[in-house]
DNA sequence: CTGTTAGCGCGTTCAT
DNA sequence: ATGAACGCGCTAACAG
């Protein structure tokens, strides 16, 4: 900037403030500031930048997966509004283990971010102490709780899991399965869905919890695994469309049909779901509005110091196609 | 620092130091000052750190999708092995155009990180620019090219074009055509794959260019509009994985068999590759020990000072199942 | 509209 | 093994 300034004939201060607020600069000076940057390649330094100013225009995004497209999408419609902002995000997977949310939490705050992002809503005691310290506008997403670090944005898991549990018995099923990932969230989901099919039918669903990451291998795994089980004739409630989206084509190559022998439910709505063969009935989450909003609440936060928010549910959706 | 410090009844450096390097530092006031850290839930200041040693172990990374899974399989292995180093990611995606990729360039140098990953090797002059004037560590991946910028670790997509191009013909098949997205990359394997194909037996295949992102969708709508356009009885070569799937449901959703009516090729070998119904006939690149490979490369430079290496080609392998 | 001065919180160097 | 002094490149006051 000193290098900039001299060329332009100002000083370092006026380069400073021609980047920041150019209203508070001459159109001459600024030509010729312009003039001076474009000569040298001049690339200011945001790390000074931010230590002096005690704003870093970043935010941190911690989700647990970036290859979980559900995730992705949320994440993008963020990053898309925070930009848009003047802010950069700094994604982190955190993975399976919450231990690992809470390092991942450190080295972030290390980076003294303006805001964060953090999927879910049940974090270790360390973490929910290192982040309330840290006293930033933080958002939590896709989940909502009463115990809200700051922000939430999401739906409840135990309601999904219950309105699909009655859907599935209006439908008129009277068997009924769970295949989901060992995913927190997804597990209660399950459970809801347990116990209101349990409610409705009186009959108890059987489980296949898989393993990993969700995919269309442990989709076609889980229904096999259901099937040797002694499954037939009923509906299937997946923790993912990709899931679901592996149990049609295991289906298929069993010689069973989709949804006259075994019905089945996604969850997400992700953009394939409506082009499977049979098209998928799944749970819609509006992800972008999801995102949005909690880019939203946290610019609220940051350019009008608003006040803190009671937590947002933006509520889901049963999409019925032609799979249940 | 200086308030751990006091705490533990030493100087801010000594405290600096037990954090950098702890051999440096006596096993007593250690403790002590772990002590004092805990009790003041002290989280160091990054920025700071990087200002002052012009270090940020910070990584730039820039990939084009973060939805696409290609490219989060890299980017996945290439973020472990740089964070099993200390390094932190910025991940950020480039979207479509390389003028947007040239801005977030700018953005990214200006947190001033050690290294940078970009994806691709076709950059605007700015950006190259910009990238040399940094003259830091810096790795292209997903292409080689004979002018990169420093480090490149890739495969030729020429190759990959040609190389399928001739083994469709050696199967036998007469009709061809290509359905892609509207990727450079993708552009190129396509017209490669054309001209081969043509070499081997004079036929020239037909093209279809998919719209946005590649999806089973724009998968359907592909296969859709090849068959309006006539196409029958030959093999289709896609520019990934996701569109062959998609291209497979809208053959049987037209009462069509894969592969001895249409038969397809994909590009990837995705996790779900040999899980559809025919297990799709792939082109696998090895994306983790491409992501590592790069994390490696840039290691090297970073560590121990490494000269600057020649691109390396990591290639890539025709995976024969059952859909062509 | 522009310049001067004083830090931001650390790592680095040189002492001890 | 520890401390004192300095500066990284910038922004925030204040003054003119």
């Amino acid at each position: 900037m000193e290098m900039v300034g001299k060329l332009a004939g100002v000083s370092q201060v006026t380069v400073s403030r021609a980047l920041n607020d150019p209203s508070k600069v001459s159109k001459a000076t600024m030509a010729k500031i312009q003039e001076a940057i474009a000569a040298t390649g001049f690339v200011p330094n945001a790390l000074a930048g931010a230590l002096a100013s005690n704003r870093s225009r970043l935010i941190s995004a911690l989700v647990p997966s970036v290859t979980n497209i559900t995730h992705a999408a949320m994440v993008q419609s963020f990053t898309e509004r925070m930009r848009s902002h003047g802010y950069q995000i700094m994604l982190s997977e955190t993975g399976f283990d919450s231990k690992e949310e809470e390092a991942l939490i450190g080295a972030h705050l290390s980076r003294r971010p303006d805001a964060m992002m953090l999927t879910g809503a049940r974090h270790t005691p360390a973490a929910r102490r290192m982040l309330l310290a840290a006293n930033l506008p933080t958002v939590e997403i896709w989940d909502v709780t009463d115990t809200p670090i700051d922000l939430c944005v999401g739906f409840s898991h135990v309601d999904a899991g219950a309105v699909v549990g009655r859907f599935a018995a209006e439908q008129g099923y009277r068997t009924a399965a769970c295949v989901t990932a060992a995913d927190e969230r997804a597990l209660r989901r399950k459970d809801a869905f347990c116990a209101a099919f349990h409610t409705e039918t009186s009959v108890r669903p059987e489980t296949v919890v898989t393993e990993g990451q969700a995919s269309l291998r442990s989709g076609r795994e889980g229904m096999s695994t259901l099937l040797d089980l002694g499954f037939k004739q009923g509906v299937v409630f997946c923790s993912s469309d990709q899931l679901a989206h592996g149990l049609m084509i295991e289906t298929r190559a069993r010689g069973l049909r989709t949804p006259e022998d075994i019905a089945i439910i996604g969850f997400g709505d992700q953009d394939f779901a409506a082009h499977t063969l049979p098209a998928l009935t799944t749970v819609r989450v509006d992800r972008v509005e999801l995102g949005s909003r909690a880019a939203d609440a946290l610019l609220g936060r940051l350019e009008h110091g608003d006040a803190p928010q009671a937590p947002i549910n933006i509520g889901f959706e049963i999409i019925r196609r032609d799979s249940a």
